[in-house]
DNA sequence: ATACTTGCAAATGATTTGCCAGTGT
DNA sequence: ACACTGGCAAATCATTTGCAAGTAT
């Protein structure tokens, strides 16, 4: 999960395309490589490498590498929300940028543009380019935000 | 650094009036809590737990549960900044907020209400109540941003 | 055949917990 | 005195690394 350079994302949108991406940069699609990228493909979002290690039953080691090789060919990343290890996810369908409820837990992912206008914002004031990839929007849900008005953390 | 509910932040600016609310909560103004509690004061950012108890020559164990109640009181706040250790500092002066640059690692700390336009699009937008005390807002910072366009992570 | 990969064990880094001796109040 | 604390060792959690055996191409 180390902070390395990341490939452009390529689009992709199917297992066997990744596959193909795969052995295109000489890789190889070994039987523990294709399981990550199935179950990646099956999951519904973001999920942990020791999850991923458990339900396949391969070595956490195995998976942490794959996952990092996904990702420096683009194909995945990792986010992090909240405390706790950091979730993988494709990147099948462009970049996602996400909300994260820190009393409930709740993830919300957005489409690559959702947050272009806030982007923008942030740009004019401060002149930093925001990205909500890696780390997400962090606060209190709807619902959370309601049920509690101006409490601390 | 567990996620407990902490206490709503009291206001208070120097090392005694924070220990005199170490004491009307009922705890112990021991040694190493001062040291903790002084460090914090002289500390220009945020500083890990593992960094103070270096510099203070005290246990790291004792530093992470000082923290921790400091934290409790509402005296203190951590942050994480990217990868690495969590940090912490002091909430005199109200919650901060901040902008992290995550090539070059800058730090940039805003006060309390620098970023509510912001926090009012989000609100507006997803209904969210955001917060960036805990988890910064993370990108390019101008510099970077400025000497690499559009290139991925 | 060759280099990329795997599983397993061990190491690392960050943080927490158990325990008992020490000490503020 | 008594309960809160400190140090130290050991445990835990997430992740990484070393290495020899295995396998995709």
């Amino acid at each position: 999960m180390t902070s390395a350079p990341h490939a452009a994302p390529v689009p992709f949108r199917t297992l066997e395309q990744a596959a193909a991406l795969v052995r295109e940069r000489g890789l190889r699609l070994t039987s523990p490589r294709r399981l990550v990228l199935q179950a990646l493909f099956r999951a519904e979002g973001p999920v942990s490498a020791e999850s991923l290690a458990g339900r396949l039953t391969l070595d956490p080691a195995s998976v942490y590498r794959n996952l990092e090789v996904l990702e420096g060919l683009g194909l995945v990343r990792h986010v992090h929300l909240g405390h706790g290890p950091g979730l993988y996810g494709l990147l099948a369908g462009g970049e996602h940028e996400y909300l994260y409820c820190e009393h409930c837990g709740k993830v919300t992912a957005l489409a690559p543009d959702a947050l272009d206008p806030l982007r923008d914002q942030i740009r004019a004031r401060f002149g930093y380019e925001a990205r909500f990839t890696h780390f997400p929007i962090t606060g209190a849900c709807p619902d959370c935000a309601r049920s509690r008005g101006g409490e601390s953390v």
